[in-house]
RNA sequence: GCGGGUGUGUUGGAAUUGGUAGACAAGCCAGACUUAGGAUCUGGUGCUUCGGCGUAUGGGUUCGAGUCCCUUCACCCGCACCA
């Protein structure tokens, strides 16, 4: 009987589908495992082959936690909120949702076909009110909360309220926006509006004025995740700084805690990495310099993580944007100061990253004095310091910071060594390393110990104090879109002031145009009545990252109408077990789901404060474009081992038409008009076409359809395929030519049980040496699986055949454990074998087979070898192994006992005539 | 510039963690069966002057190194004036 994948495929999956296999309930009587695969934006273009790399790989993990008998939480869904949904219905006046339940089916379709173990019946999608009802439900409480520095935690708007009403801003430790202390009876004193705004410096959902990544081009802010050198992620649009009034999140108050948790989680070093770089905690100090515009004295506060350089400082910075500019400028420097600012201002963000070698600057015409020698430093302003870090002033040692030391030699300041030895006069000398000099009371210190030596001084002298600052910043919040959540805010007075819990959702507005409105504001601003009970409502919406920041939580209780996840619910599932996803949301929804997590933990609606235990970041999937090669100025095209001698345009061919990288000439010639009279210089009677490896896209012509390769060769092949590839986490080029390979296996596998059409399994005992093929198969998927090794897993596959064809074993004691162990990878041919071995079950409720060590072991013989009387090892031999052959290795055990010696030898493994493996404890 | 990673046949990649390098595939070569083959089956395939030599480069540790340490080179990813 030949292997009709096609027909079976489609069995099963309506089998499946029918009889809701993979649907899931909490269970508190077996183990549980959420295997959690990062939801996809159902775009236009559909799914290329990269796609479901991650989601294959989750699949078969699933498959195999639920045969090891784990009750396993599988979910999909679609992070549906997004541009370019939107984008093409200001294009087509198309609505949004219309496009993407659109795509959403084509997704679905595709996914289907693929043959997933998902339990439909939990998925989410973000623009759906019954979801996003809780995003806009978690936004409230977070608008309803403030952070507690002192017990590190999220707590109630009233308990802080209750606290300045008995004690004013220094009753509590807070994380806030800075703003001037006020006293218990100022606080009384406060107008509702005053007491509302002052509010806002302690709410972790807030609104705050804020220099944000202005898109005009799309008429919206971005998040610095969706910005890249200057351009917009999605569109390439310029994006320039600007100050706005936005809806922010405290994300800094949990900075700490995001990166402590790291410490717990199983992820890369690479992605813990780059969110604590992201994250960017530093450890200084904050030290106080009293400047002086002419007689007028003025604090300056500068954050430094390097006290100890503080002899070194010759001059002192502003940022342009620090509010000490105005202050601190002299009426003589005041035009030249103003026209610096005026050039700062007009260059783009983009410009800005672009000069990073070039210096610029300012003198203010103020100086500082430095408070530790008493010297009179001038202070400068310059773009090279930073408004929204530390405090945007810094004190500069051009000695030891090499920033400083270009602006220094820029204008001629002056640069002072510290430490001993060191040669600056052609860069700065930054290495944490050396002697102290010229530095007072750190002279002759290491600059490791010289380091606590200076922050005590300053603190004991009350110059300043200790200081951890971060590089994380507030998450900015809101979106001047339509096609995202509506915040739940309405403005009554003036004052925002949340829509009862209970009127929750506040479903999006119907509106005529998707377009900003002529006046500027956001498309909400287009609806007919946006008013809740009369006041007008918040008119942006929340950006991409609301919807998919606590979606792991609701697909474990998606229907609930009265809460997130029910308590009992989230106590049985807890967290993600396994979470498999690309690397490109390292610093962007890992960050903020990770603070979403902890936000909820901490008013105790979920209970575990890290979501995702484990996560592995799948590769991408590049293409691999084809080339033909056209000599110039003619409609003649060249085999690519002939173009060296001819002058040529390189131009991509479609991958479709090109096999084996050989063109299909006919197809070439058919493809486009003005190839149809092409003429051709072959090799070898053939058309070699060149290759390279790129970015997956239509552009290139490179794109693989998933559809396509279940066309050909069926979804069971391409799982497979997809996982032989390489490892999971390397990045690596689709290549179709080795798919025949795992193709051939399959069809090898499904003849293996048949005899022309009948059935050929039998039920005759198994040989020991096909119980060790099985059973070698059973301990290698078993480790591999679990360290996420699929691809030697199919290797392991197509070794076990080759061994069980050369054994001619078509026993059913064999054949059925090995069904099973091929279903994580390939189910629906499993299936339909094991419904032809006479089980009326689905495969998926079979158990994983047993491992017995024992029957995969090699057989082996230990002798005993002795060494200068006193010490004993046991040599393991092959039992094949002739006497004669035993005395020789034994023997020439006694000679290598020599240098292992003083070792405790526990096994040696020999094979003939050689010493190959001893295993040292 | 800083941080992380990778480097093995013609190609994708194995090597149970320091123990027979190149498993398993792809490609190629030869053969069988075929009207035909993008079907099936069998055998071969790192280089070699047949002594050996081989895991980017040069050194080191070890009885033993693809694996551990140092040098250099190449490529990939992330961050990028964060004081």
């Amino acid at each position: 009987m030949d292997y009709d994948f096609r027909k079976i495929e489609s069995k099963w999956q309506s089998f499946w589908a029918e009889k809701g296999t993979f649907k899931c309930e909490a269970d508190p009587s077996k183990p549980k495992f959420y295997v959690l695969d990062m939801f996809p934006y159902p775009s236009g273009a559909g799914l290329h082959v990269g796609h479901p790399l991650g989601y294959i790989a989750s699949d078969i993990f699933s498959r195999y936690k639920r045969l090891k008998g784990f009750n396993v939480l599988h979910p999909m869904g679609y992070d549906a909120f997004g541009l370019p949904a939107e984008q093409y219905a200001i294009q087509t006046g198309q609505h949004p949702e219309v496009t993407t339940e659109k795509n959403i089916a084509r997704y679905r379709e595709q996914m289907d076909r693929i043959g997933f173990s998902y339990d439909w019946d939990r998925e989410v999608r973000t623009c759906d009110p019954a979801y996003y009802k809780w995003t806009q439900w978690a936004f409230l409480k977070m608008f309803g909360s403030w952070y507690d520095n002192s017990v590190q935690k999220a707590r109630p708007i009233e308990e802080l309220v209750a606290a300045f009403e008995t004690g004013g801003s220094k009753a509590v430790d807070a994380a806030c926006t800075e703003h001037d202390p006020f006293s218990a009876d100022d606080w009384k004193a406060f107008s509702e509006k005053e007491k509302s705004d002052m509010l806002m410096n302690y709410r972790i959902a807030y609104q705050g004025e804020t220099a944000v990544n202005w898109c005009a081009g799309l008429g919206t802010v971005l998040a610095n995740d969706e910005v890249k050198d200057g351009l917009s992620v999605r569109g390439g649009f310029p994006v320039e700084q600007k100050k706005m009034k936005q809806w922010q999140l405290r994300v800094s108050a949990y900075a700490g805690r995001l990166l402590d948790g790291l410490e717990k989680i199983d992820w890369t070093d690479s992605l813990k990495e780059m969110q604590r770089n992201w994250i960017g905690k530093s450890n200084g100090c904050e030290v106080v310099f009293k400047c002086y515009n002419g007689d007028q004295e003025h604090d300056v506060t500068i954050f430094t993580t390097r006290v100890d350089t503080v002899f070194g400082v010759t001059f002192m910075v502003l940022a342009p944007e620090s509010d000490l500019v105005q202050v601190l400028t002299t009426e003589g420097q005041k035009a030249e100061v103003e026209e610096y600012l005026a050039l700062v201002k007009k260059k783009t963000e983009r410009e800005r990253i672009a000069e990073t070698k070039t210096v610029s600057g300012v003198f203010s015409g103020s100086y500082g004095v430095n408070p530790l020698t008493g010297e009179r430093v001038p202070v400068w302003i310059s773009e090279y310091v930073l408004a929204g870090y530390g405090t945007g002033a810094i004190m500069a040692v051009p000695a030891h910071d090499s920033r400083d030391y270009v602006f220094a030699k820029k204008f001629n300041l002056p640069i002072v060594p510290i430490i001993e030895g060191c040669d600056v006069s052609e860069e700065s000398f930054d290495a944490k390393e050396g002697k102290m000099v010229n530095s007072g009371f750190l002279d002759g210190l290491d600059v490791k110990d010289a380091i606590p030596a200076a922050i005590d001084y300053v603190e004991k002298h009350g110059l300043g104090h200790r200081k951890v600052n971060y590089r994380l910043r507030d998450a900015i919040f809101s979106r001047q879109r339509y096609w995202g959540e509506p915040f739940p805010i309405y403005y009554k007075d003036g004052i925002p002031t949340p829509v009862p819990f209970e009127d929750l959702p506040l479903t999006l507005p119907e509106i005529d145009e998707f377009k900003p409105t002529e006046a500027g504001e956001p498309p909400l601003a287009r609806a007919k009545d946006w008013t809740y009970n009369g006041y007008p409502l918040e008119t942006s919406t929340m950006p991409g990252f609301a919807g998919s920041s606590a979606y792991y939580l609701r697909y474990m209780d998606p229907h609930n109408g009265n809460a997130l996840v029910d308590k009992d619910v989230d106590a049985y599932w807890r967290d993600v077990d396994l979470y498999i996803g690309g690397t490109e949301h390292a610093t962007g929804h890992l960050i903020y789901s990770r603070f979403w997590n902890k936000f909820l933990f901490d008013l105790g609606y979920v209970c575990e404060d890290e979501p995702f235990r484990k996560l592995i970041n799948q590769g991408m999937i590049q293409g691999r474009s084809n080339f033909v090669y056209r000599i110039v100025g003619t409609n003649t095209f060249v085999s690519y081992g002939l173009k060296d001698g001819y002058q040529t345009t390189e131009i991509h061919v479609d991958i479709n038409i090109v096999r084996n990288d050989k063109l299909d000439i006919e197809a070439f010639k058919a493809w486009r008009p003005e190839f149809a009279d092409a003429e051709f210089i072959l090799e070898d009677g053939e058309y070699v076409c060149g290759w390279a490896v790129e970015k997956m896209s239509k552009s290139m012509f490179n794109v693989v359809n998933p559809d396509n390769i279940c066309d050909d060769y069926g979804a069971d092949t391409l799982r497979l395929y997809e996982m032989f590839l390489g490892p999971l986490e390397q990045s690596k080029p689709w290549d179709t030519k080795g798919i025949d390979g795992v193709n051939r296996f399959l069809k090898k596998f499904w003849r293996l049980f048949f005899d022309g059409d009948e059935l050929a399994v039998t039920d005759e005992k198994a040989t020991p040496e096909e119980l060790k093929v099985l059973h070698k198969l059973i301990g290698k998927e078993e480790y591999d699986i679990e360290h996420f090794s699929f691809n030697t897993t199919v290797s392991a596959f197509m070794i076990a055949l080759n061994e069980l064809g050369a054994l001619k074993c078509r026993k059913r004691e064999i054949l059925e454990p090995m069904t099973v162990l091929l279903s994580p990878f390939a189910p629906h041919i499993a299936e339909e074998l094991w419904s032809l071995l006479g089980h009326g079950e689905s495969i998926s409720y079979a158990s994983f087979p047993v491992f017995n060590p024992a029957l995969a072991a090699d057989d082996s013989v230990k002798y005993p070898v002795s060494f200068n009387g006193k010490m004993r090892f046991t040599v393991e031999l092959p039992k094949s192994m002739s006497p004669a052959e035993v005395e020789a290795a034994v023997r020439g055990m006694e000679q290598t006992a020599r240098w292992v010696a003083d070792k405790t030898i526990v096994k040696v493994i020999v094979v003939p005539g050689r010493i190959v493996n001893i295993v040292v404890k």
